[in-house]
DNA sequence: ACTTAATTTAAACAATTGTTTAAAACAATA
DNA sequence: TATTGTTTTAAACAATTGTTTAAATTAAGT
């Protein structure tokens, strides 16, 4: 049973679900404390306020996110294969918290935030040795010339906005909760095959010396 | 100047700023007074409520943003040409919209909304006769036998998503806003022949009966 | 000029906001 | 048991919220 957990864990819990549903700006502090079955002036004992409270959470759904991402290029896996197990990996994480990437891009374009320091994480993946592993292929002619921005961009637009625009696309086409399930699934096959299709041309372009 | 404009439009642009930005619990009925240099009762006045105004607002803003679309569908082109031409406008319109993708769908997904009437643009799409050419397309072969749920987000996430991420991928990769605009029109590109070389694959792969 | 309607303003409304207070309940230790 | 310190509660705080009122101003038509 959750009662397990001390009052700061049921707060930081709760918290963190509706932070991540409503957004910082679109709940209140006593909607924080009702969803740990707490009261308002036990959120401001442990946190100090609203805005402490969510700068703690920000920052560990920021680490949740970029997780799965370093482990994966962490991994002893050639290049096209760590981005074929990126792209499982990613649709798994966005399967079980779909509305972490929508929470994210939200709270990182208020202008009016303290805005998270991410300038670890790069150097984190960068050390991973994955850009080496680009470098190489490139030069060899197997992979097409996409620097460390673009392949990022093509992994996580491709597995991240189908779940974000899940209402969008859901109104737009007129389907059930079932029907896209379906279609997020038939979609990582052809997401998978197309970027790496891309990236790895059959046939070798050119070998630039 | 802008005050040529009447009272009540002058309201509804900047509330549109606004409301785009910030979002429905982002703002506050004064600050889309204020913007709008008006006061807070004229608000109301005109369109009796906050609520009010931002379905009216939010309206107009999905017709914008489904605008281009239709017009490209409904262009006299090959279905190839179709969606390069389809890419290049979206980039156009997020070039100069960069905040729509991420405000509709964030307002999409709050449980609290009344939400819109999307029923109308379908069928919009589907006379056209898209359709029918990706069809005609496959059956010959030249394409790929993906549906049009599958061809909308394949556009769309690679188009939408660089622009909504960008604090993001400015963040995570330390660009400047010039770097990240020549990545953007370099992305352009990538994705136009991505999704192109994608769907229709220079070899057939099987002529299906 | 007079009357009527439309527009704009300042002020007020009750409800809700984030935060704090001070007392109560609890736990641990002596 | 008495005395700590910690946790929880209910109530209060001033500020802000969306909305309304009623008076003031402007515009229009007679």
């Amino acid at each position: 049973m959750a009662s397990s957990l001390s009052t700061e864990e049921k707060i930081k819990a709760a918290a963190k679900q509706v932070f991540i549903s409503k957004g910082f700006s679109g709940c209140t502090s006593r909607e924080l404390a009702k969803a740990s079955g707490m009261n308002v002036a036990l959120v401001n004992y442990y946190f100090r306020s609203k805005n402490k409270l969510f700068q703690l959470i920000f920052q560990t759904v920021m680490e949740e996110f970029f997780e799965s991402m370093v482990s994966v290029f962490s991994s002893d896996l050639p290049l096209k294969e760590k981005l074929k197990f990126l792209i499982e990996r990613e649709y798994a994480f966005l399967s079980k918290h779909p509305e972490i990437p929508r929470f994210i891009i939200n709270e990182l374009s208020r202008k009016d935030t303290d805005l998270i320091e991410l300038t670890h994480v790069l150097p984190v993946i960068y050390n991973t040795g994955v850009i080496e592993q680009a470098i190489e292929a490139q030069k060899k002619g197997e992979m097409r010339r996409v620097d460390m921005v673009g392949i990022t961009l093509l992994v996580i637009s491709n597995c991240q906005y189908p779940f974000m625009a899940k209402p969008l696309i859901k109104n737009l086409h007129n389907l059930s909760d079932e029907q896209y399930q379906q279609h997020l699934e038939l979609h990582k096959g052809m997401v998978s095959e197309m970027i790496i299709g891309y990236l790895f041309p059959p046939v070798p372009k050119q070998n630039k010396k």
